[in-house]
DNA sequence: CCGCCTCATTGCATATTTTGCAACGCCAGT
DNA sequence: ACTGGCGTTGCAAAATATGCAATGAGGCGG
């Protein structure tokens, strides 16, 4: 491990939240400010940070193409792109691609819905796979020991007086995932959200998720299940794109 | 300066290229592996950094997460999504959002062609002022004396056959953008792309640039200017957004 | 199974770099 | 002009990073 890089990647963490002075990010990592003006020099140089005004630095523009250059080398990503983004316009709600990543989803592609009132989220946000839509089909594409594995090790937050509390409810919602082919988020992970997600398969097995968000408020849970045919329809298209073996009739 | 620091950073942007293994990362960067590796590490334990199998390292989740964070607090890029994204719908073509930076321009927004060919692009990419409109608007919207500095600096690269390439020429250019009010890029950047561009300004002057880019086959050059009226809607709509003042009936 | 090869990983001592202190520089406000 | 607050710099000592050499791990072929 080092020290000083350990150091440098904390400041860019605290960065995140906005801009900062020498002092505010002195404090936050415990150093002298000296030695942070050395780092953010060094920073500097490559662009992931940026002077803005005397007294403030922000996150610098190297951070983002350096993202998008490595989005791009997704290949669930760019294989599902065309299918998700027609799923987008024919719903006209907000689709998400998320994948699996030591013990949270992460969300990697994003098609925002039409209507002024959305979820907020962002690609690179991580999830939790106890109350997620998506976190639900990810885990429960998994072999049945690591599925176990996994549901006893999460931590269960409730985050709405949805969310399923408990490994024991978390395995038998799983179950029905797995049978089902799909996973919905009744409004689990935030309130007046909910969701329906499906798996996005390659030659492997299921690589990522894709889901549906839509307001309480514009759809109903009925409404929004109405919907999942294109879902479906979606997720199979992408799957083909990503190499998966071609859907049978009596699969599922 | 620190050099640990900046080794780790080198590290990262050679694996923007793509997954690399522990022998390529310690030659592109002149250190042992052992050093690479415990770079890597440090890395890793902040996700700026993944593990791709035995032998490969490829970026990790942390920097989209960073990216998009600190893409959300570009308020210019905030102000004008709205415009923008309604400009991309109804022309169809690609639409992007560009700001000046050391030189450069950077691509800081994109709203993607509905057309199946399209300008390679991304956002964090930089673009050079000479040779692209979104260039040419940001540098005219200068004073003259930093307008005079910025085109004496440039290198003049000749993308295409038609791109401009001395500093005389360029600043005759500049003095009909900053009269006309946009730019155009006449297969300058590169061949058979063709873009506009005007100026999305705020409070204190021009904030950053906006264009329309479409392949040459798709539209010839007098069709894309049929289309300057929604592009200076667009950025006039976006402007006021930005807090620029309103636009008077008899400017430009 | 064993041997070989390739690449990742680790412990160690030394060389190098980083660090914090103290002083200085710069800017804005009174 | 003076003061205060924050950025910046030089220095020597402390701390960390480094490369070497050895070991570990995995895969392949005989």
């Amino acid at each position: 491990m080092s020290q000083s890089l350990d150091r440098a990647l904390t400041l860019v963490e605290h960065l995140a939240g906005g801009r900062k002075t020498l002092d505010e990010l002195a404090e936050a990592v415990g150093v002298h400010k000296s030695t942070v003006l050395r780092l953010l020099r060094t920073l500097e140089a490559h662009r992931f940070v940026q002077r803005e005004g005397p007294h403030h630095y922000r996150l610098g523009t190297a951070l983002f193409d350096l993202a998008q250059q490595s989005l791009d080398e997704l290949d669930v990503r760019r294989c599902a792109e065309p299918a998700l983004r027609e799923l987008n316009q024919r719903t006209g709600h907000t689709v998400h691609l998320a994948s699996y990543e030591d013990g949270e989803a992460v969300y990697i592609d994003k098609f925002e819905s039409k209507h002024a009132v959305r979820m907020y989220s962002r690609i690179g946000k991580r999830a939790p796979l106890h109350c997620t839509a998506v976190g639900k089909v990810l885990v429960a594409a998994m072999p049945p020991q690591r599925r176990q594995a996994i549901a006893e090790s999460l931590e269960y937050q409730k985050m709405t007086e949805n969310t399923i509390t408990s490994a024991e409810r978390y395995l038998a919602e799983l179950e029905l995932v797995a049978e089902r082919g799909y996973a919905i988020d009744n409004a689990e992970h935030e309130d007046f959200i909910h969701c329906i997600a499906a798996p996005i398969s390659g030659p492997g097995g299921v690589l990522a998720a894709a889901s549906l968000s839509v307001p309480t408020f514009l759809a109903d849970l009925d409404t929004l299940l109405s919907l999942l045919p294109d879902l479906l329809t979606a997720t199979e298209k992408a799957s083909i794109e990503c190499g998966a073996p071609t859907p049978r009739k009596d699969s599922r």
